[in-house]
DNA sequence: TCTGGGGTCCTATAGCCT
DNA sequence: TCTGAGGCTATAGGACCC
């Protein structure tokens, strides 16, 4: 059987505020968009001090500031939370190489051929992390991915927690089905329709009900997941599949002239950063988003893929055309994809 | 006065080809 | 020549993740 760890770390973002600001310890620190919470933008994270308030991640900033108005607010750093995280990254490469990176602040990690008790791994992961970053984490360790992630997040902050495969409906069935991962607010509300709430209820219906109700596949992964079930492994290795930039007025817009050069900008920024990667890319595809946050997008596959700022510009354009714009625009979006390394 | 930005994957539909 | 089934690709939208 498969030892798999999830390590996640404990408020990520407001942690490594707090760590460099100590004065910040304590208190209610919100970090997310600008840091201007009279300004567009939604919370990345709050420390443990403001979740006390009701702010937690994705409200609105300009909410938060309504929960909370003495929460100290600040700007997203991402080069610091890259570097603090590289740091960790290294402390994991250094137990295995076979590792699943799940964004910023959480990774996979299979032991399964490591001649040690998984949870004495956990331990020493922790005091490691601790010890050089000054940061807390969240371990979980179960047979599989699902598990892992689920066990993380029972006993956070600083937990560690162990899921046996011979307790799975014990520890999991009690829980909210919202818990499980791929189980987002439009599938719990799915699901209450139909009288479940549970991870065990979602577990009692029959597997033709659920692919009847939520599709062959979805249906498929919702009876294995309500039964701990996932044999999915670690992906070791990614390429980036597409790339794109997005942006949201301070102000929603009924000047053409200003969504245009909105798009002009975004392109020129994504076309830097393929550049940079040395990627190439074959369709592009422009995202208006109106006032009523109806979104609409219109894209553009080209013969060969492509780099060029001028192509890549003119087939956004080809695709902003195509919209009719009739509404004020709050957002505008430009993406790549079909990438191929140049 | 709500609702970011950077991604992935899935589904439905439509056109084209065999 | 007509009809239909499938496969493939492109497109549009949507759910979900961090």
């Amino acid at each position: 059987m498969r030892r798999i760890l999830h390590i996640d770390m404990d408020a990520f973002f407001t942690s490594v505020e707090q760590k460099r600001h100590p004065e910040l310890i304590g208190k209610p620190v919100v970090v997310g968009g600008s840091g201007d919470p009279f300004k567009r933008g939604v919370v990345s994270t709050a420390s443990y001090e403001a979740r006390k308030f009701g702010i937690h991640s994705a409200i609105p900033l300009r909410t938060a500031y309504k929960l909370c108005p003495h929460a100290i607010f600040l700007p997203v750093d991402y080069e610091e939370y890259s570097r603090v995280s590289e740091k960790i990254k290294g402390i994991l490469r250094e137990f295995t190489q076979i590792i699943e990176d799940v964004g910023i602040d959480e990774a996979f990690l299979d032991v399964s051929l490591i001649d040690r008790p998984p949870e004495e791994i956990a331990e020493e992961i922790k005091k490691r992390i601790t010890g050089e970053t000054g940061l807390t984490s969240s371990i979980g360790i179960a047979p599989n991915k699902l598990l892992a992630k689920l066990a993380s997040d029972m006993q956070k902050p600083d937990g560690l927690t162990i899921i046996k495969e011979d307790e799975i409906e014990s520890r999991i069935w009690h829980l909210p089905v919202r818990k499980l991962w791929g189980v987002g607010p439009k599938t719990e509300a799915h699901l209450k329709g139909m009288g479940i709430k549970t991870i065990g209820e979602l577990a009692s219906l029959p597997l033709d009900r659920l692919t009847e109700e939520f599709g062959e596949s979805y249906g498929n992964y919702l009876y294995n997941a309500s039964r701990g079930i996932d044999e999915s492994p670690l992906v070791t290795h990614w390429e980036p599949k597409s790339m794109s930039r997005e942006t949201t007025f301070q102000k929603d817009t009924d000047d053409w002239q200003v969504t245009a050069k909105s798009i002009a900008e975004l392109t020129k920024d994504i076309v830097g950063s393929m550049r940079h990667s040395d990627y190439k890319g074959r369709t592009v595809t422009v995202k208006i988003r109106f006032s009523d946050f109806e979104t609409h997008t219109r894209a553009k596959t080209l013969s060969e893929p492509t780099d060029s700022l001028e192509v890549i510009r003119k087939a956004a354009f080809e695709c902003l055309k195509r919209l009719e714009l009739k509404k004020k625009v709050r957002l505008t979006g430009i993406r790549v994809s079909g990438l191929e390394r140049s």
